[in-house]
DNA sequence: CGCAAAGTAGACAAATCTGTCTATCAGCTT
DNA sequence: AAGCTGATAGACAGATTTGTCTACTTTGCG
């Protein structure tokens, strides 16, 4: 599991094979197909443990930050420039897997829509908490903002897109409280 | 290359064999690899014909949306609409092609970020135009609301994505211009 | 110890991948 | 009419794809 993230995430779902995947691992190829039926499932394992992880992650960042609402929601960006600078990022394995299974009815694709759900509702959560009068919303248009700026900082290997993203939404969380 | 855009924006760039193509084409192999070195070629040619569509496309939309800098600017979003409408819609061709190709010096991933990075030009432009405090700032901002509501309505199928981003951009764009 | 479960190596199938090559043919220009 | 340019069909190479199957070995547990 820990390979198959390693390889899917650097070059691609598609561009990695079985065989190159095994072999990284020193794993029989008996012993992947007894726990999963297809590499569909593998990947789809895959993004629901990555799922999981930055859910902690997120979590994790979101109580560090204190009690201030906004505080709590602004350190989500925090999070997100310590993403954007590790030196294996190569942006985000949910829009690349929307990216690479395109049709809305794929399994893969719907993993990934899970997710990104997922971080919606916490998103509104802290919208919410902090205070917001339209907290679906904003929780919404700052899921926007990240995934623009996951996007972006992909595409540059710079950071600066998080500072734009956190700017942009801080001034709607201002908008959407005052 | 009209039917290489079609399949590589339906399946994905990975998904779809040179053959498949050529057989829905009606071309043969040869006169292909006459005019492209390799398939990487065909989709950067693909990538840039796109790319002067869509700038093409953004212009008019500005045009036709008369006099107003804040009209002018909001009007890429109603653009946004029809595009996020059409039927065939499966996200944007450029973030697939980043996400599909992630390593940074890949010419197709530079490809993609040229694209993205005449789009900011664009939107930069309109923001100065419209008197913004910081136009690259806000052009790079609306940049990031686009990609993430291209994403999500690409996820789900749906329009409203584009609502929120046009919210947002509306209330930055006042901001920075009081 | 003895047995069952799980992992391993590797052959294999059948399809598909990109890219090359040859030989033929159509159409245009001189 | 001759010749040149560019397209065509299709074979071909060599690698790679996912997934199956067999036969053997290791491991854990009662």
């Amino acid at each position: 599991m820990a390979t198959a993230w390693r390889l899917f995430y650097r070059d691609g779902y598609r561009a990695v094979g079985i065989d190159t995947l095994l072999a990284e691992a020193g794993v029989a190829k008996m012993t992947l197909y007894h726990h999963f039926a297809a590499k569909e499932d593998l990947i789809i394992a895959v993004l629901e443990k990555r799922d999981r992880e930055i859910q902690a992650g997120l979590q994790a960042a979101v109580e560090a930050a204190g009690r201030s609402p906004a505080r709590r929601l602004l350190a989500v960006f925090d999070w997100l420039d310590g993403w954007f600078a590790t030196d294996d990022f190569k942006g985000c394995a949910f829009i690349r897997a929307l990216s690479e299974y395109p049709e809305r009815d794929h399994p893969i694709h719907q993993a990934a829509w899970r997710h990104k759900q997922a971080v919606i509702g916490m998103l509104t959560g802290l919208a919410d908490a902090a205070g917001a009068r339209a907290p679906a919303a904003l929780g919404e248009t700052i899921s926007l903002l990240i995934d623009g700026a996951i996007v972006a900082a992909h595409a540059t290997g710079s950071t600066a897109p998080c500072g734009a993203a956190r700017a942009a939404a801080a001034s709607l969380l201002k908008l959407a409280t005052a």
